[in-house]
DNA sequence: GAAAAGCAAGAGCACTGCTCTCGTTCGAGA
DNA sequence: TCTCGAACGAGAGCAGTGCTCTTGCTTTTC
């Protein structure tokens, strides 16, 4: 029952991803090294292979830890705004809480997001939890469709795309229609294209303040996908 | 008189950088080793730092011409339009420019665009060259407003970017409107985010044709920057 | 022609991931 | 309760890394 060297066994694991964390988040993944753990939990470093199999074994737990705390956060932003029939503000608040988390955190979103490791094909294990962001996002287009709005999408669906999007839709098992689904990927991309240009250094002499830009990209994508919600038809108005 | 020195100096750099950028390209830029550079060379591994001062330098010489291939390509999509004055159409050459060299050489884009290296700040030189593809678009932005054409932006500047564009207009020395600057901005982030989320594993299984999301980006931020130019205000109308 | 600068080589340091072997210790089944 | 196998930590070792320093040799410059 609970045996004892289980508990132990498990204590170790965890002391071992808690210890390799802290290295990545002050040196980056590249820097990661085994042997350092090791020798923050007064080990040798072949006993720590007992447990991780090989660097990359340890470095991919650390990914789908990372993709759950920014599920985490994706979703306790959502969460945080009261009027769940306020789909603008619930766009905001996820995309922003995405964003801070990453500039809390910028070596796990560039592990995340960033090169890939040499080789490294994610294994299964990743795929899980590397959707949960998207699944917040995904549930605010569905809620949005199931109260009834619908969004007047003015750019047509390439072709190539339309059946990517059914099987999206089947997979997910979420009922999202072609036209919001498309642009919610395109936002999606937006997005992500804005946090890595910023936290990759590519915003350095363009812009002061990223978070301008990214303001920018949060309220165009908003208003394509929940069009005339927001009082900012007319450029001339100011916010 | 070209000393004879000193042309055997710039054909061995010439000949590090070659080996260097072959084995990053086939390895992944982490995997770039100044020792296997040397061997390649039939040198030892010393020898190299003559050249050299550390593998750092190295990478910024491989990065400095990455950049500076991937502005090559820009600008050769871009003059590949016929008629300058369709500049949806150099829009979409361009962006497309873009993307495909992306795919030609991943290794090299994951090197601009993926993670940096830890506690690499890039230097002054990189700077240069590392503008050279956004060039090209604002280049494109530039004329079009020269030629007498307007786009007429539906989502308002958000108030902290506006110093960000006048300051930045005035550093380039390029005129183009703040609102204009601005929808090129989020357009760019777009594009750069959709690439890169395909580059690096997360349209996985996700999208099966990447191509199509990224064809669903360029027209839509090229509908913002373009309003009314193709044939495509319609939903309904197929393309 | 002599001094100075550039160059390649080699040895060496401190580090990495990873493997293998060796005693020890623990715990589940007989 | 005892035993035997599995799990464990330590240590040595291999092949590789970036980088430094010294030692001779060659080319350039004065």
């Amino acid at each position: 029952m609970a045996g004892v060297r289980e508990r132990a066994r498990a204590g170790v694991i965890a002391e071992i991803v808690r210890l390799a964390r802290l290295q990545v988040a002050e040196s980056g993944a590249a820097a990661l090294s085994l042997r350092a753990v090791a020798r923050d939990l007064g080990m040798v470093s072949s006993a720590v292979y007992r447990y991780f199999a090989s660097r990359d074994e340890l470095l991919t737990q650390l990914i789908i830890d990372s993709y759950d705390r920014l599920g985490e956060a994706a979703e306790a932003a959502d969460a945080s705004v009261k009027r769940r029939s306020d789909y603008p503000a619930r766009w905001r608040a996820i995309t922003h809480g995405i964003r801070q988390w990453a500039i809390d955190n910028p070596s796990e979103y560039a592990l995340l997001f960033g090169t890939p490791v040499p080789g490294y094909a994610a294994p299964q294990d990743t795929i899980g939890p590397a959707g949960r962001y998207t699944w917040v996002l995904l549930r605010l287009l569905a809620e949005m469709e199931a109260s009834g709005r619908t969004s007047a999408v003015a750019t047509p669906i390439p072709v190539a795309l339309r059946s990517d999007l059914t099987a999206l839709r089947s997979n997910l098992g979420i009922p999202v229609s072609d036209a919001l689904l498309a642009v919610g990927m395109v936002a999606w991309a937006n997005v992500m294209g804005a946090i890595s240009l910023e936290l990759f250094g590519h915003l350095h002499r363009v812009v002061d303040t990223p978070g301008a830009l990214f303001e920018a990209v949060v309220r165009e994508q908003g208003e394509r996908m929940f069009p005339g919600t927001t009082a900012s038809r007319r450029p001339s108005k100011r916010t």
